[in-house]
DNA sequence: TAACCATCCTGTTAGC
DNA sequence: TGCTAACAGGATGGTT
């Protein structure tokens, strides 16, 4: 399940590839991959075909890449199981949904494969748009509503701990929610919950400031840890660009864990229904109080 | 206005 | 062996 991670390892290996790099052609194999587009897919080839990419950019689990004359971007999000592959002029993905051929001035030609098994994830052509948090940051207008990312350095801790303990609900749906904190996605809310020793279900108005700021280091702690191991990896749903799995699935302590011993207690891991997933947590460690 | 939840989607796997 | 149902979960729009 791509997460900031994930995502942030995928944009770091487009960059070189894509930046600069003209759009010759575009094929679109499954519409339902141009969800989010507002238009029919011939509007999104005629948008795309021609353009030069710039470097791409990210916010949260969305990337975009900026096109060269006008406020126009490239929006991807990878879904559940969205990949992007950087591959020759001949070699095909099962399940490319779209395509894009490219030309770059110092690489040559360069196929890139957006493959989706489950259609989670889109392309979309977009425009630039003003935040409304602080400071300024240009954002697609789709992604306009997604709050920063803890790794983002403009992000506010002060402004995250207020929201927070102003609302009504328990802590991993909060942390769940890209408006208040993005990237977080179900197997790193889990991850963190754990470090911190928090249930998922302990509410937010109940938390108190020191655990919560304790909560919001571990997150940053599994992200930056599971972004230096290339992201986690199951099975072949998450590659990055090369098409290799990232390492962060051996450094997992919770998640996917049940029936394994508690790391820390040694008590087996238990995976309960939350929210249509799963939320792997240890009993005795991780207490609502 | 905020919180919640059904829905989308398909390859894999477990169960019969 | 082959069929069917359950399962995985990010974002969103509709409902409460």
């Amino acid at each position: 399940m791509p997460e900031l991670p994930e995502v942030e390892v995928i944009r770091a290996g487009l960059e070189p590839a894509v930046t600069g790099a003209t759009v010759a052609s575009v094929v679109v194999y499954d519409e339902r991959s141009l969800r989010r587009h507002p238009g029919p897919s011939e509007d999104f080839i005629d948008r795309l075909t021609g353009r030069r990419m710039l470097a791409p950019e990210r916010r949260g689990k969305f990337m975009w890449i900026p096109l060269d004359g006008g406020a126009e971007v490239l929006v991807l999000h990878l879904g559940m199981s969205g990949q992007v592959l950087l591959r020759d002029r001949d070699t095909d993905d099962l399940r490319t949904r779209i395509r894009l051929e490219l030309a770059h001035p110092a690489h040559g030609p360069l196929r890139l494969n957006f493959v989706d098994q489950r259609i989670f994830g889109s392309m979309a052509i977009d425009t630039l748009v003003p935040t409304s948090d602080q400071p300024l940051q240009l954002v697609p207008a789709s992604v306009a509503h997604i709050a920063r990312d803890p790794l983002d350095e403009r992000f506010d801790d002060a402004t995250f701990l207020a929201r927070l303990s102003r609302k009504n609900t328990t802590i991993k749906r909060a942390l769940l929610d890209q408006t208040l904190i993005s990237g977080v996605g179900n197997i790193y809310a889990d991850e963190s919950l754990w470090a911190a020793e928090i249930h998922y279900d302990q509410p937010t108005a109940t938390l108190g400031r020191t655990r919560a700021n304790a909560l919001l280091a571990e997150v940053r702690t599994v992200l930056t840890k599971a972004l230096a191991e290339g992201g986690t990896s199951f099975d072949a749903q998450y590659l990055n660009v090369n098409g290799q799995s990232g390492y962060f699935a051996h450094s997992l302590n919770a998640y996917g864990q049940q029936g394994e011993p508690c790391p820390r207690c040694g008590r087996p891991i238990v995976r309960e229904q939350f929210m249509n997933r799963g939320s792997h947590f240890c009993p005795r460690c991780q207490r609502v109080r």
